[in-house]
DNA sequence: CGGAAAGTTGACATTCGTCAATTTGTGTGG
DNA sequence: CCACACAAATTGACGAATGTCAACTTTCCG
């Protein structure tokens, strides 16, 4: 069930297989949430964190005259909230964007994990200081790229990011979120996202429709996002 | 010298005498730069991690058109690249602002470091999950503050960072940046910067003159700003 | 089948970017 | 100390990108 997470943290480093094993066994506690459910609320300090199986959840933050920015979207084999393990209370809201299933880790069982096998430390140090390289590209997306080329950019990086979990198939995947989310993911407004979608589609780069997003050609996709995966650190 | 990064990091959890001596007796090659000069180039793989002692120095992203993104300003006692420990190579680059004198530490004594202080790596990880933190608020601020705000909002952050290193004397600090770079770390351009920073001086809330920026009234600039410091986690 | 949510469209307002000229500030060599 | 050159800041005019509002259509889901 966890061997998105064990496939992801080898990207840094191989593990052993004591290793492997004892992340296997690592105890959690298994829950559904519905679409719309919140997981995590901003503020609040959890003594477990959450890494989603099935599904896909987002992070957000809310100003506090209540606009909402969404800060990152998770798909299966993210610990969503891993920081939260030195990070407390936590500075952003969980929320499913899909019916999703989450393993709850107990903060404790990490610590005896990493006090065992202090190499690992090292693996969730890689996953955290990841985190951080993704909001750095974000970053730069929202700054230097415009509209379509924002959306067209987040395209690329979840086709990257689960095929690398295995989740892209037929040049597409699942993907649930409404154009609301995605203007309060590339901070514009919704009828700016729905036109810009548009444009990606009359450039025959993608179709989005009943919730599946087929990329036509990742390719062009990439070329007209300008888009380097590097950052994301996908090994083949 | 390294003073203000054990300050900073006892905001997780206090060191032991050991630690802090430990940390003080870390073996690092000083160096200086220049106004402008590059200490790290994005995508080289670098054996050791910059911690800043004085001046000033950003991290940016070029796109692959050769926009500048500027993802975070650094002030003394920031580890600048400690996420290079884990994460090679570089996503990004790091020049300095002002000049800046910067301790060098080899990767192989922080590795070391904590095979003999294990406790000291979850302090490690909090300096690398607080500097996502940032990122998240920055993202925050791009998607979904109005230009003014924005930069009204940097000020916030900038004057709260730098007054827990003690570098706020006269309710202002040093401001080298110029209007260009606030430009690349704002995603605006420069001439809107100059627009914004205008209305903040005609609203009273802050001087900007000779590469210093006085506050005049922080608690007006947070409510402006729609400022929140939870997440730079500062304790008093 | 019906209601609500999501997507789409058009008209218009606002914010912000671009360009180019001008002024101000800064550092350097004589 | 002055003169010069260059970087930075400022300004105005204009255009492009994006937001807002409101109506309408389509899809989803019980």
């Amino acid at each position: 069930m966890i061997a998105p997470l064990i496939r992801k943290l080898e990207q840094f480093q191989p593990l052993s297989p004591e290793e492997r094993a004892a992340l296997e066994a690592m105890p959690s506690r298994l829950r559904e949430y519905r679409r719309g459910e919140v997981l995590i609320e901003a503020g609040t300090c959890a003594d477990e964190s959450a890494l989603l199986l099935r599904g896909c959840v987002f992070r957000f933050k809310l100003t506090p005259d209540s606009r909402r920015q969404i800060v990152s979207i998770q798909v299966p084999g993210d610990f969503v909230d891993l920081h939260s393990f030195v990070l407390q209370p936590i500075d952003h809201s969980v929320a499913a964007a899909t019916p999703s299933i989450v393993a709850r880790v107990p903060h404790r069982r990490i610590a005896e994990l990493l006090d065992k096998f202090p190499h690992l430390t090292r693996n969730l140090m890689w996953d955290i200081a990841l985190d951080g390289a993704i909001f750095r590209e974000w970053l730069v997306t929202m700054g230097q790229r415009s509209a379509v080329e924002q959306i067209a950019h987040l395209f690329c990086e979840l086709y990257l990011r689960l095929e690398r979990v295995g989740l892209v198939k037929d040049g597409g995947f699942d993907f649930a979120l409404t154009q609301q989310d995605l203007a309060e993911t590339c901070g514009m407004s919704a009828v700016h996202v729905n036109r810009s979608v548009q444009t990606l589609r009359e450039k025959r780069l993608i179709v989005l429709d009943h919730k599946r997003l087929t990329v036509l050609s990742l390719g062009k996709l990439i070329e007209f996002a300008n888009f380097d995966p590097a950052y994301l650190r996908l090994l083949k």
